[in-house]
DNA sequence: GATACATTTAACAAATTTGTTAAATAAATT
DNA sequence: AATTTATTTAACAAATTTGTTAAATGTATC
């Protein structure tokens, strides 16, 4: 009859309450309440706090990841990767609101334990840029760039990127915006954003007409 | 005898452990043994948790603020501007190590309560905006500038700026860095990121050598 | 209709955390 | 030296939260 099965709609109650509280500030029946069940029945399916939110931390942060991980180790080219990539960024943000702030905030609450969740699941965060860091040195080779330090150009994407959805609440303050006018400024940025650093790593045109 | 006094030693411990775990997450006896004391006299100068996270939350967002209001409200030009912005927020984040993201998350998990408190203490922060994008329009209109979206200029520079510290724990992780070369990094940037931003919106001299 | 599984209710135990208090001790001030 | 103020100790009350359990009820399956 139920068009979605219980462990599912807890996980997804879960993980819209851990990211907008955090882990310490998510109540195990706020979790309960807002997959419309009890306390008992989370803890029948879900044996406690802890193992509920590594599932729920696990799952966002791997997806967010393995989206970056494929882009990053393809063979597009630059600019597609810098596209892609920030494109992937927000796309997950606007689908998740409370992603960026969530994970953030438990990776500097808890670097310990989840660097180390995310060095066995990805193989390495540090692989993954230097993934992206190839990418960079091959176009300078290639002399479509100029000389760029991948690190801040790295840095400089991720940065646009994220921060907008993690400082929401001042921004959307600041420009008067609601709900549906932020995620169209968002949208804005997917073009905004790429043409940006495109256009400060690109080799200057010694031919000017 | 004492070199400092102990209410202002309990206010920095506070300030060290809400901004290292977030109000949910810090416990008072944690505060207590950061201060050197014990909970009775927390409690002795300080009522409750709730009235301690206000002062301290109050403090560190009132401090980064002013300081950008300062530079908003000030007459520099425009790129000045950009430049003391960026230089403010790198300053502020290296000498408070998790001002954005302790900042950040509250916001997030309480938007209510904290703009209400922001909107009362800043006169608006949609004024202090306001006074950035008129910066924006005044260089546009000395034909200094190409036209351009303050909102995204602005989002770009304070992305570029408070991102890194907030991603700090991922970001040393995959370009492995040591606290000293993050800070080193981070000091590059009060370089690289108003040269970015000046030299995307600046008019294209259309007098080439 | 009997059986198994899912869910609710309600009560409660255990742990954690905040906040209070009284009494003792230490340090500073008069 | 006497007095006030700052601080510690230790105990405890109150509140909150997590986790468990037994019994009842509903729902699906055989």
């Amino acid at each position: 009859m139920s068009e979605i099965n219980t462990e599912e709609k807890i996980l997804q109650a879960a993980q819209i309450v851990f990211s907008k509280t955090g882990f310490s500030g998510a109540r195990m029946d706020d979790i309960a309440k807002e997959a419309g069940i009890n306390r008992a029945l989370l803890h029948y399916y879900f044996r406690s706090k802890d193992k509920l939110f590594e599932l729920v931390f696990h799952k966002n942060f791997m997806e967010f990841v393995e989206g970056i991980m494929n882009i990053n180790f393809s063979n597009m080219d630059l600019s597609s990767k810098i596209e892609a990539i920030v494109n992937h960024q927000i796309d997950s943000n606007i689908k998740n609101p409370n992603l960026a702030s969530f994970i953030l905030h438990e990776f500097n609450t808890n670097p310990d334990v989840l660097l180390n969740m995310a060095k066995n699941k990805t193989n390495g965060l540090d692989k993954l840029f230097k993934a992206f860091e190839k990418s960079v040195e091959e176009a300078y080779q290639q002399n479509l760039i100029e000389k760029t330090d991948a690190r801040h150009l790295w840095m400089n994407m991720v940065s646009m990127s994220m921060f907008p959805f993690v400082g929401k609440p001042i921004l959307s303050e600041a420009f008067s915006l609601n709900q549906k006018n932020f995620i169209k400024l968002m949208e804005e940025r997917k073009k905004i954003i790429p043409a940006f650093i495109i256009q400060s790593i690109k080799k200057i045109d010694s031919n000017e007409k």
